[in-house]
DNA sequence: GACATTGTTATCAAAATGTTTCTTTTCTGA
DNA sequence: TCAGAAAAGAAACATTTTGATAACAATGTC
């Protein structure tokens, strides 16, 4: 029902062995996703509804419910999230029957970890689950389609100017910003301009992000600007 | 960037190879796409400028440029339709070369023209240029052919602009719908536009798929739009 | 014409942003 | 070092912008 808290992307893995599982989710692991592995389709589907996980690799051979078909039931159900086939079955009409499926992808055993990671994140891009507009300054993520803010893995929200601002900041994280430079930047300046509003705004961003004031995100420089720390 | 206006498909294909350029435009011909071949990257941009087609297939060992570098470079020019490539070129590194330039999918030659179709539909559905049968979001499931919404698995009648709008934010699911993103994907702006028009209809859309605002499918995004949530 | 759909307008509420005032901090020079 | 000036912070208030909602008008459909 909820995404994720985190940023990261959570990918099921189908494949009833063990030790292919474990290969999987270690070489995903290693890339940064968060991966779940299951011994056959069972409890899939509900965990699907419950985690609503990004992207799902499976086998076919599975006990009990043949992959394909499991993916055509998820399908059929309405399930839209890539999937990628990872099976040791690669006859010409397997591979169609995959695609057939509604499968994304399909990819034959023995298989090259770095394609699968390619082929992953090439469908994750085309899902639009990736997102490149993304800046990062210590523990802050920001993500720019969403207009997003998380520090620390817990989302902050922040209005426009706010977003603007920080953007402004992270992209210049190198200097000193003045506040002649902001009003040109952030606020585009409409001429009257009270001296204060920087100052305001500045600090109800800090508050935002750092209510406690612990992490001192921002330093003044004192009668010209701020500058990340 | 608008689409092709009849039903057709367009799908460019580059392969210095005269024979296999036609093998390719006689499978994708008999499979109701307009493919354009060419021997070559030069013009293809122009190509792509005036007639936008919806999908590129590239062989790597072209005269001139390289096919992976023109993919690249399309890339960065913001060109975003879906490409496979489709070569001779099957090492390792070749496969990963292919992905990093911005491939979606690698076929290595020879091919088998069924995969191919079948790679080729499996990339027009995960782009949208194909319709899904059904979008599933937590307990909403839209039967796009039908028109019909199912919540919680009980009918709920949308109206035909409630439909799309729904189905807009179902298939962007993962990012924030600025009102300018869905006056041209939902109305197709007819310039004049009143503000509130979008407020309107969505909530219009909120009352009727959640009449009890129990569920808060959807969060406004201030002075932006809104994002499912 | 009756009805459903969609767009428009008006009103209110909420959120964001700007302004003012006062307090605190920082810097400077005697 | 300390007093005073200048700058920054904080809180309260004011203004503006935006969103929700309802009522109404326009449009299209049968």
């Amino acid at each position: 029902m909820k995404k994720n808290r985190s940023n990261e992307i959570e990918i099921v893995v189908i494949d009833d062995e063990q030790d292919v599982l474990e290969l999987i989710e270690y070489i995903l692991a290693k890339e940064g996703y968060k991966a779940t592995g299951f011994l056959s389709t069972d409890y899939v589907e509900q965990f699907l509804e419950e985690e609503n996980p990004a992207f799902l690799i499976v086998d076919r051979n599975l006990p009990g419910m043949e992959g394909s078909q499991f993916v055509s039931h998820l399908r059929s159900k309405g399930y839209e999230l890539p999937v990628i086939f990872l099976t040791a079955k690669d006859g010409d009409k397997d591979i169609l029957d995959g695609f057939e499926a509604g499968g994304d992808d399909y990819m034959t055993k023995p298989f090259k970890p770095q394609e699968l990671v390619a082929r992953i994140k090439a469908l994750l891009k085309r899902s639009g689950i990736i997102q490149y507009n993304k800046l990062r300054y210590r523990d802050m993520v920001l993500d720019c389609q969403k207009q997003e803010l998380n520090v620390d893995n817990s989302q902050v929200s922040l209005t426009n100017l706010e977003f603007k601002l920080l953007t402004t900041f992270i992209k210049n994280s190198h200097q000193t910003l003045s506040r002649d430079f902001l009003r040109d930047e952030v606020w585009e300046d409409d001429g009257s301009f009270n001296d204060k509003t920087i100052n305001v705004a500045l600090n109800r961003l800090k508050k935002k992000i750092d209510p406690l004031d612990r992490k001192h995100y921002f330093t003044p420089v004192w009668g010209v600007g701020y500058k990340l720390s």
